[in-house]
Order: structure tokens, then sequence, then C-alpha cells
DNA sequence: CTTATTTGTGAATAAATATTCACGTCATGA
DNA sequence: TCATGACGTGAATATTTATTCACAAATAAG
């Protein structure tokens, strides 16, 4: 509803400025930081290397960019979910399911994300890492602080909340990896009722070896 | 008890070779494969860079060759731990007691190993790629087919035992990543038992909720 | 239509770093 | 002790790629 606030000057220049983002990401999300070139960024968004420059003061602004703008929007939308007021059992479920959707929209996206929290952060220079993991520590806490509650109201077991977030984050994110790399074969639609099930009620057939 | 087996000067030639494996590792580890160069590898480990080469074709080989043994050396302690013959159950505690237990030898090869299986190792240039995944690949297969016969033993829930396989995975490296990013914070002592116990049992606290 | 301003261009430059190789150095065996 | 070959060295070279900037094209203003 609020198209046309900008005058076309800007606007043709926001479109531009996000060709050459999309680029960058699809570059980035295939090949990595270090195995794209600006010349190669440039060419795949059909400008001259000296425009690039004119919207990114360097490859690293470029990338940080791209890295910073998709965490937000990664960041907003589970702080969203998990802001919800409902019991905390849906929460839970919620967050799994969003979490899958977000990354099934955007595949590209997905590659970019383990790049970032998993492994290999440390590749790039300082500074942005640490802005992106503190966004995934936040929602991290807030899903821990949703298991806290759900131990209170005696809806989860006596675990400590952190590692419960930390078990499903992880389940989740194994999910989304297989799923990355042969996405015929692991249906991320069929995966999200088997993690919830694992997650919630373990594999074992009975409760009796339940250690607490 | 095979000491002396080699000449003397094949073993001074083997004990500089892993000199320099150990100087690479460290580094590669510590700041990723694109932010080390040569140079700084030949620094580290007190050689000069023409030495370097003599031992190792490029930058390329000498990477190939230090993750190449690594995984070997995961791919081998792990299957050992399910080839065991001893109930399913037990199998799978001790797998997750030994991957834990590699890399708390380790902490650097961790890093690495994240590298390589999470995310960038689209990062190198194909082929590596492809056998360390595959020795992965591996391991999981064989974990999948440990709980294929837990399912018929009636130990574990009917479920896809690949996807438990996965889910697995998943709760051991977040819980090692976690470790990782914060060696105090979370011990991973304590951690194994917290693994053990909701991936076993889950989370909810009355069975009651069980889709299956 | 002319001028001014903004924006796009890509050859040229700068910097980093992978790789080579002609030359010492040292150990071994006669 | 000397000759020989294996090994180590690091300055020099090759290559890659990030970044700049003088100029051209396009657009807006008068």
């Amino acid at each position: 509803m609020y198209y046309k606030k900008l005058p076309r000057r800007e606007r043709e220049r926001l479109r531009r400025r996000n060709e050459m983002l999309a680029a960058a990401l699809k570059l980035f999300s295939e090949k990595g930081y270090h195995n794209v070139s600006m010349h190669e960024i440039a060419q795949r968004a059909e400008f001259a290397i000296g425009t690039l420059y004119k919207f990114f003061r360097n490859k690293e602004d470029l990338y940080k960019t791209l890295v910073r703008s998709t965490a937000e929007e990664y960041h907003r939308i589970l702080k969203d979910v998990l802001d919800q007021e409902t019991n905390v059992l849906s929460s839970v479920k919620n967050y799994i399911a969003a979490k899958a959707e977000f990354f099934s929209d955007n595949f590209i996206t997905l590659r970019l994300y383990f790049a970032e929290t998993q492994g290999t952060s440390f590749n790039i220079k300082a500074g942005l890492d640490q802005d992106v993991r503190k966004l995934y520590n936040e929602i991290i806490e807030q899903l821990s602080s949703t298991f806290g509650k759900g131990v209170q109201e005696q809806v989860f077991r006596k675990l400590d909340p952190y590692y419960m977030a930390v078990a499903l984050d992880g389940i989740i994110n194994s999910f989304l990896l297989s799923w990355m790399e042969d996405p015929k074969r692991h249906l991320y639609k069929k995966g999200v009722p088997i993690i919830t099930d694992i997650f919630l009620s373990g594999v074992l057939i009975k409760g009796g070896n339940r250690t607490n």
C-alpha cells in the first residue's frame, strides 16, 4: 500500500541494488564467500564492476548487508511465533513449523544460514559474526524461556530449559540439512511431524526407562 | 610395538610432515581455509615455504590430506562402536558417548568437522567434499540400521530409522556446537546423559501425547 | 537546445598470496 | 677428507582478485 512513496529515481536505484544483492546471494550461497569474486557478482547481475562499488563500499560490506538482512528476517519471524500468546506446547510446535517453512521458502538462504551459524563463520573477519550470532542466540534464549515456562506448568519434564532448546534446534537443523542435500528424498513437510514427535516423546517404546 | 620399523631417515621425514600437518590443522581450524596462507603455515611449523611444497603438491593437497585423515579416524572410531555386538540400546548410548569423547579429545578438530559436514564444505573445490561426506553418510546409515534393528526388537518405537539417526546426530551436534562456543559453560560430560535422556524419552511429561 | 548533475563503465592499478627453482647445507659412504 | 645426493631455503615470479578513477552515457534542469 505504500508503493510510489519514493521518487522514481530512488525506486529504480533500490531495484538495481536488489538485483545485485540477489546475484550475490545466489553466488555466495553456492560457492561461499571466498570463492566468489566481485567481477563474478557484477557479471551475474549484469552491471559493470564499478557500478557494484558505487552501491557497496567493498566485498565485505556487500556480504554483511546480505547476511544481516537475512538474519533479521529469520529473527523476526521466529520471535513473532514465540511471542504469540498461546500455550507452551503450541509455541514449540509452531516454532518447528515456522523454521522449516522459512527455509523451504528460500532454499538458497538456508546455505547462508548454515555457513553463518554453524562451523565456518570464523571464515569472515570479525564484526558480522558477532551480530548474527547474537540474533541467533536471542532466539535460542527465548525458546529456552518458553521451555522454562513449560516446566513450571508441568507440561515438560524437569530438564534444563536451555538444553531442551539446544536439543530441539539441533534436531530441526539436522533435518533441514538432510533436506538441503537431497530435497527429493527428504521432503520437509514430511519432516515436521517427525521432528515434533521424536522431540516430544522420544524414541523408546516404554516410558519406563526414564532416568528422571 | 612397531617402532624402529622404518629407517631413521624415513621416520624423521614423517615427523616433519606431521609437524606441518599439525600447524596447518591449528591454523585452518582457527581461521578457515581461505584465511590462512601457505607462508603462515610454513612459518608456524618453522619451515621454509619451499619445504612445505616439497611435502605437499599445493595448498589444496595439504588441506585434503588433513581433512581426510581426520575423517577416517572419526569414521573408524564410530564404526567400531556400532559394530560392537551388544544390544541396540547400548550401541546407541555408546555412540553418543564416543562421538562426544572423540571431539573432546581434540577440540580443534571439531571446528574442521563442522566446516566440512555442515554448511560450508562447498567452500573448497569439489572432490574432497564427496569423500568426506561419503564417510559421514556411512556412519549415519549404520546408525540407521541399528535403529532398524531396535524397532524390530521392539526396543524403539515404530519410526523411520533413518530419521531417528538424523535426529540423534542433530542433537549431538548442537550440543557439541554449544560446547565449542563456550567450553566452560557447557561441559560436554554433563551433556551426554542429557542428550541420551531427551532423545530416548522426549520432553513431554506424559506418554499420552504420543501421535503413534 | 544547452548545461549540469547524476549514474554507469571497465581498463588500469594495487595487493595479496600461491607456487617455483637456483642455490646452499648437511648427512652419508667411500 | 672428499664426493654425492638428498633435503631445506626464501627471494623471485605468476596469478588471482579486490579496488580505483578518468571518462562516457543518461537524465534532469534551465
